[in-house]
DNA sequence: GCAGTATATTCCGTTAATTGAATATACTGT
DNA sequence: ACAGTATATTCAATTAACGGAATATACTGC
């Protein structure tokens, strides 16, 4: 894995919000969707093209894609992520933003109520 | 200084090659195109790339010159850089190879029999 | 098999980055 | 003024990245 790779990876912000969320633990297209509230196609093309670099892969529960890290993560992008989650700019209040509504998403999906399919939410749990 | 901007640096090695060598000390365009051993045209976009970023400036010496980070030094490369040198990649082997070129230049440079004008060389020591 | 949902891919136009060759600019020393 | 050196800019071709519209694929439940 080379560093230029996973600075390209970084140098777009939605790239980054994408990486931010799923380094939480694993997410599917359609929440990552509604968290970066930007078109299916644009997210769909920016996973493929994370996933081509090697940082995320892809696994398929029923009609939904589970997206999360590949292991191992490169230190480089872990301190990366942890020093613009830290940061005053804007990115890393647009990151602290993401975080706590993904937070708030996955509760929802735990709620009684929830509509979510438990083939999802198990894998988002895995 | 968007945290973008400086990714899209460092997504190019050659442009980290040039980071971490001005980061040290300045130096002149002659000399970095020694270290890098690329063509004249090459070094001096990738500066004029660098200098429409933000990251490094530019004063001249006579015929030469001179590049300096521009200050501040945003914490997100100095510590990309840090980490970079640090690497055992291929990548952090080459910054090590030419922090010590540039030591061994620098010291040539200083030496008695130097043909290094001396308005040059003040400019890099200073 | 069919309708519906989630996601990926293709097609196409647009912009950004990268390169080398050639040329221009800014300066020096004589 | 002129020749030489260092550096920047322009031009033109190539490739990479980006975005949206439309379409394809993979799966589900019935």
């Amino acid at each position: 894995m080379d560093a230029s790779e996973i600075y390209k990876a970084l140098a777009d912000i939605q790239r980054v919000r994408l990486l931010n969320l799923i380094e939480a633990s694993p997410l599917c297209v359609c929440h990552l969707q509604t968290l970066l509230d930007a078109p299916q196609v644009k997210i769909s093309k920016q996973l493929a093209y994370l996933k081509t670099l090697g940082l995320v892969e892809a696994e398929r529960r029923g009609n939904w894609m589970i997206y999360r890290m590949a292991q191992p993560v490169p230190d480089l992008l872990t301190s990366n992520l942890q020093h613009l989650r830290d940061s005053k700019e804007s990115s890393g209040r647009q990151l602290q933003v993401d975080t706590r509504a993904r937070t708030q998403l996955l509760k929802q999906l735990a709620a009684p109520k929830s509509t979510c399919p438990k083939v999802l939410f198990n894998a988002l749990c895995s």
